[in-house]
DNA sequence: GGAGGTACGTACTGAGGGTATGTACAGAGG
DNA sequence: CCTCTGTACATACCCTCAGTACGTACCTCC
């Protein structure tokens, strides 16, 4: 998990694949393009690296794994859920703005990983994060939340913070759009509260689904 | 926009490289591949096309028009803006399980088309239905709406959608799956109407602009 | 000091996207 | 009937680039 030192080329490599991925795409690097900017020969590359993908999902992980680093440090000043959902917002937004991240991770993540190692690596960065503080919001929101409906409430806020980040890289004056972020996320949040002061029952339909499934049907 | 007829080459070509798309994925698929399933050579496929590409953004287009037409067509029941959502919802989490809407829609679109191209494409299809859908309802929720707010929550609800269908499509049990998020949905929804209820204001911050903000301030 | 492992460099291969050119055919005009 | 031109392909070739095979320098440890 540290992936501490490793050599002074393999850094390198990353380094500079990391550029190049960001300016170029996956598909627009060529190895003969790393290895050039890298000062080495597809000899080390490939003695480092299994290949172009593996070089690929090193970069991945790497800034998944800084921008994760970001959102978790703005978290330590809070305490309350709904603060501490706001100040993730906040960095998160940030964190969608850098062209990095929005090409290696957002546009060529999901198409090179595939999606399976795509979530798989999302699961363990910032989607994790999502899920804890959407858990502990809605914990606080509701009288009965049980595992499903908390991971598929965690999907859907995830979804909606992805694309509101991804529309502030394309907007006009970002922080304007991060400022209506908030206040839309915030509206969301305060729905939601408002029905927490109601108690309401949120667990998965028809939960126990019992060994017998051998009910092979049509849905028509 | 009709696409109408074109030659059966032509029609023959999408067909294959649909497929191919869908199994293999871009990178996955060679023209070769495609042109021996449609019994032509390069040559022709050359003569319809201007390379690998625009085979890519044809089947993209016609994949994301059937898509839109089937979520419009599963509109025309509903008149109260609350029911249309519901109904919009459960017609886009159908399409999302398509696999050929999965792999060259959500997976490889954003990484072949570029992320311009990719939403300018969405904004002419499903995103445009669920901002008319979205506009309605939160028409319907507050006094005051503005149009950037609308585009926002459009954004961060279009995103949601697809975060929910994405992870319909790796659940164990799909069917469950949509019935979740239908109550996840429909609970936010809940929670906007019950402020509807209060009358909430949502606009813009600062919607002049203006010359001045020389303001430069550090959050902390 | 030589034996083995690490960290590269060099030269080559093969797949695949793209191009240049040839050709069959169908209508239009003389 | 006969060129003439444009369309709709087919064939052969090129060129980039990921991946491989192999060689080599250096370092360590016995």
């Amino acid at each position: 998990m540290v992936r501490s030192f490793s050599s002074a080329t393999k850094r390198a490599l990353i380094e500079v694949a990391t550029a190049q991925f960001t300016e170029h795409g996956y598909r627009g690097t060529s190895l003969d393009a790393i290895v050039a900017g890298a000062r080495v020969t597809k000899g080390a590359l490939y003695h480092h690296f299994s290949g172009k993908q593996a070089v690929f999902e090193a970069v991945f992980a790497k800034v998944e794994d800084d921008a994760a680093r970001e959102i978790k440090a703005s978290l330590r000043n809070s305490r309350d859920p709904w603060e501490k959902a706001l100040s993730g917002l906040r960095a998160f937004l940030g964190v969608v703005q850098d062209p990095t991240y929005q090409r290696v991770v957002i546009q060529d993540g999901p198409a090179i990983l595939g999606y399976e190692r795509f979530r798989e690596q999302e699961e363990r960065s910032s989607y994790g994060i999502v899920q804890d503080i959407v858990g502990s919001v809605l914990e606080a929101s509701t009288y009965e939340l049980d595992e499903p409906m908390k991971q598929t409430f965690s999907r859907i806020f995830f979804g909606a913070l992805s694309a509101a980040g991804e529309s502030v890289t394309t907007a006009e004056d970002p922080s304007r759009a991060v400022a209506r972020i908030e206040i839309a996320i915030g509206f969301i949040l305060d729905g939601l509260r408002s029905l927490a002061d109601q108690g309401v029952t949120l667990t998965d339909p028809d939960p126990a689904p019992g060994p017998v499934e051998e009910t092979l049907e049509e849905p028509s």
